[in-house]
DNA sequence: CCTTGCGAAACGAACGTTCGTTCAGATAAC
DNA sequence: GTTATCTGAACGAACGTTCGTTTCGCAAGG
């Protein structure tokens, strides 16, 4: 009934979604880490593990983060920027039909979790190892991605073009198609990202009552 | 678009699924293990955390565990067996009808992660932890459950009660729906583990394209 | 053109702590 | 008096981190 993890992102090199970080032995040590954190867990990495993956010795990475711990906050606060950024972005390209709307949000966020699979990982599953002051702003954006789909199910609903029995419920069920893509999506010519992307979408709205599809 | 943990399920008490265990030490350590790993991880909670606990000295688990990782092992077993158990169950209660399989498979599937979150928390998350000859029954397990409800899902497709676009990204996200559970659900008396698993069971026929529902 | 000086980056060694685990002996129950 | 359980002390290994030193690219000065 659940789905199988392949080995838990072992295999693929992880890919930092942000161009906003210049090349050069910081973005380096993110990518190293987010591989690391994603396939053993921030527990189970350690900084010697770290630093044997980028050829360097432990003590050089301590010259461009200040702790362990905060080049995990990095991560977790660039993925949620980029999620959350990356559901502003399309919900803005789309008009203001709640249908187009959703259509937008689930596409963006079944994108980001199946193209960057380690960070969607890290994000979800080590925040709860910061202190709560490095984990705040992530939680923070968290909320309102949160609350973006929702007011989007809410605007539909008052339309009439949605009818849900319980709009939290569902929410939560269409958010989490796409959160627990790592675990077992794995991109193939016979189905890939944008297929899935679609292929989603049409589930949402399945899940929305939604009648009449093209 | 995602939704907030609570704080990882550090607030409430751990509970076994089968009873299996009798009574005594040994279950206690498994309890508070339970609660301690899914709250903090396999790697964030020590043996002396463990200990502490349980009012004991690190060297007294030592009488019940040969290691660390044999407490983890255990109870990733038991996981796996109550949920796959809890599924054979439901589907040898249901008729022939596939229709009615789905709704007892949903059913089991959501009370088993709403009951059991902290049991469903560590068998998803730190099963990679474990050596592969420690993993091979539970993921055996796995995939077992993963086919029942495929092989329900393709039975309706075959007799024309059941219509989707792809059989297996429709039945991740059928089974995600109750992975996801503990990260977000917390039972209240305006939404209590049967209403939820009524949601889900109803927002599972949605995904199937099922048309007329009670 | 060569030398000098400088700042950033990495090294090598070590720190104090915590980790999982072991084991001889005390304790309690039947 | 045997058996099951727990204690107290200790083990080596691994942990995150610090610090003084070394290396290296490059611009300025003679």
């Amino acid at each position: 009934m659940s789905s199988l993890p392949p080995s838990r992102l072992r295999a693929r090199k992880a890919v930092l979604p942000s161009s906003a970080v210049p090349d050069g032995t910081r973005r380096r040590i993110l990518e190293a880490a987010l591989q690391l954190f994603a396939s053993r867990g921030f527990h189970g990495a350690s900084i010697r593990d770290l630093a044997t993956a980028l050829e360097l010795r432990p003590s050089a990475l301590y010259a461009h983060f200040p702790s362990k711990e905060h080049v995990l906050a990095e991560l977790v606060r660039m993925g949620h920027e980029a999620h959350h950024e990356g559901l502003r972005a399309a919900l803005l390209g789309a008009g203001s039909e709640p249908t187009e709307q959703l259509r937008a949000l689930v596409r963006a966020h079944t994108l980001l979790h199946a193209n960057h699979p380690q960070l969607a990982v890290v994000v979800n599953e080590e925040i709860h190892v910061l202190p709560p002051e490095l984990a705040a702003p992530a939680l923070a954006l968290r909320e309102q991605s949160s609350a973006l789909l929702l007011a989007v199910i809410e605007r539909g609903r008052a339309q009439g073009v949605f009818s849900v029995p319980h709009a939290v419920v569902t929410a939560a069920a269409i958010s989490t198609m796409g959160l627990r893509l790592p675990y077992w999506y794995e991109p193939t010519p016979a189905l890939d990202v944008d297929t899935l992307a679609e292929l989603h979408v049409e589930l949402a709205l399945r899940l929305l009552g939604v009648q009449g599809r093209p």
